[in-house]
DNA sequence: TGAGGTTACGCCTATCGTAATAATG
DNA sequence: CATTATTACGATAGGCGTAACCTCA
């Protein structure tokens, strides 16, 4: 699992539709379709079903966004708070 | 910033020597080496001091240790909670 | 047949490991 | 001089984009 697949995962949640979300990361449609199933496949389970209007979250895929926005969270603090904090006082 | 580069942090503040991280996790010295130094570089700011005994803790590093455990965390909780709630009754 | 998702395929970047190099008590 | 971290460098794997394909109402 990757920072970026959670990322692609969180959009395409939002959009509910892959190329939605493809235009907003500004990457194309096939990265993040790879990367979703690529996801699937780890955790197991799908997260979404494939509709002919497009994405539709399953019940694990709710479950899964809602930890998805905490680990994205985290790692903004985590960035933010060490940006606040530098080691010299003259760096920034 | 990626997860392997918070596990690889992870593991140089605990062991406070890279060479003992990198056979924790089974990798050569110098991908954690190079690793945490783009992770340096991204933050702004150095988490460690080298010495010739190994790698000390920053104030910025003992602070970003505290978030990046809680991201990890994050993760394996949102991995086991799909794990756990698999979309069909019958996959396991 | 149109809207959307997926697969195939080639390129390019990132990451790894081995070996050589530097730094420091 | 021994221990540890870093740099150089070649090989490999993973990720992206374009283009072609599939699926379903």
């Amino acid at each position: 699992m990757s920072l970026a697949q959670i990322r692609y995962f969180v959009a395409v949640a939002e959009e509910r539709n892959v190329g939605r979300a493809a235009r907003k990361l500004r990457i194309a449609q096939p990265p993040i379709s790879r990367q979703i199933r690529s996801l699937e496949d780890e955790l197991g389970s799908p997260l979404f079903a494939r509709t002919p209007r497009g994405m539709d979250l399953l019940p694990a895929g709710e479950l899964f966004l809602d930890h998805a926005r905490k680990i994205l969270a985290a790692v903004e603090l985590a960035t933010s708070a060490v940006r606040r904090t530098p080691s010299d006082p003259r760096d920034p």
